[in-house]
DNA sequence: GCTTCATTGTATCTTTTTGATACAATGAAA
DNA sequence: TTTCATTGTATCAAAAAGATACAATGAAGC
């Protein structure tokens, strides 16, 4: 269990981190016109959460969020956005922390930095599914990618917070180009398309997407994309916008 | 002195308070047909700074924003928002907060809760002028509106978080019908165009703004204002949408 | 009392955007 | 060669937005 020790130290004296503060992320991906959310499950607890952690006394809170991020997916420069401040008096969960570090064989001692009420900063992210490659944290023992309907209870008020995420999301779609985050290099117009649909959760008509998407500029055409289907070959497209 | 002696108690002894986070808040109103901005400015600094402070460790981080702002304009129930987490690593300001102590005659301990690291989150603040009575808090010998256009130099980031709120105000102008937060119970056409105005930093064309705003049905027109001038009277209306 | 004038409420016309539908082109399977 | 689902584009109608015009109003000036 020498794993173990490192990780009983590690929490038992846990570094100099920003007391009070906590991140949470709402990781979004896209996948078989499917949006996906990643989350992890903590080690025989049962529980499942949304991916987060602390600030380092000497970092940036933008940093933070990227590093923690970039643990759980291999992504650096992920496109990050805050959307809530989640900070009312209730969240302080000694009881589920110690549960989870029990989980690990680690006993939380009264001091210990996560026995304190803490706000959370919550960010979602727009990742390319095809590029990330989730891994659990030492606590966790899965880190997943679950449909948005699929998703289980969630600890504290993650649930919440998710739906919160969505909800800001729906509205930025409007006001930025933020959705290509989600695709691949190159796509179809449909499945552009479906990735709208989803989040806006409303079917859209085909022909007057692709005709507003085109005349917005910010789609180079590609050449044809042979899916061996019985019927005519989509274009493929590569987003030229301004970046988001 | 004997305010002073209970100031420096109480900033010496500082009571139990969330650590790391505190508030600011972008207040606005709208008078003249010009959109305000409550500003303190601290005793014997010269120091501007916008309203904020921090939160209870019992206190809902809504409340505890809503605290602050009914301290200096004597509101409850504000409309209020949430719309960016200020958190990089230099937002550390040990000399800025002794020099305004000092000010005030109060002297700072070496462990003092102020001397550490803050992030804070930023609030707007829709609020009626009219209704509004600035006062200044203990530190601060003025609590004053000022034309956006003349807004001084202010402490920290503070310039750079009013300008966020700004920028978040105006693309929720299109979401949301938050501005009439901003009117007395009754105001006119014009007086509404003029808002929209100078929040979006645009010149509209009257009759069109007109047609677009009744035909929201969110307007009830109340008796016609005699100015006094020579012309044509305004309706007077009232907001009669779903309030935010 | 009549004229003058800035402002207000509304109407009208045009342009642009959006919504709904139709249809030819395509690529592979039958 | 036919068939068929899908794709790209065109077309027509409806709605929204932009631009301009004009009559109504309320007080001041004469």
């Amino acid at each position: 269990m020498t794993k173990n020790i490192d990780l009983k130290e590690y929490w038992e004296n846990k570094p100099q981190l920003l007391p009070s503060v906590s991140i949470d992320c709402v990781t979004l991906g896209f996948h078989n016109n499917q949006l996906k959310i990643l989350l992890l499950k903590y080690k025989n607890t049962g529980y499942y959460a949304l991916p987060g952690g602390f600030i380092n006394l000497d970092e940036d809170l933008e940093d933070a969020a990227q590093r923690i991020l970039e643990e759980r997916t291999g992504l650096r420069n992920i496109y990050l956005e805050q959307f809530h401040v989640f900070g009312s008096n209730n969240r302080r969960n000694d009881d589920t922390h110690r549960e989870i570090m029990a989980g690990c064989d680690i006993e939380i001692k009264p001091n210990n930095f996560l026995l304190n009420r803490f706000i959370s900063i919550g960010y979602y992210a727009l990742i390319d599914f095809t590029k990330a490659t989730p891994s659990p944290d030492e606590l966790s023992d899965s880190c997943m990618w679950y449909d948005l309907d699929k998703i289980p209870t969630l600890m504290f008020d993650h649930n919440e917070i998710f739906r919160k995420a969505l909800e800001t999301l729906r509205t930025m779609l409007d006001e930025k180009l933020i959705c290509f985050n989600l695709l691949p290099e190159t796509f179809t117009m449909n499945e552009l398309q479906n990735l709208y649909e989803t989040i806006l959760g409303e079917k859209l008509v085909r022909s007057n997407f692709q005709r507003k998407m085109l005349s917005l500029g910010i789609l180079e055409r590609i050449e044809k994309k042979m899916t061996g289907a019985a019927n005519k070959a989509p274009y493929l497209y590569r987003f030229v916008g301004e970046a988001y």
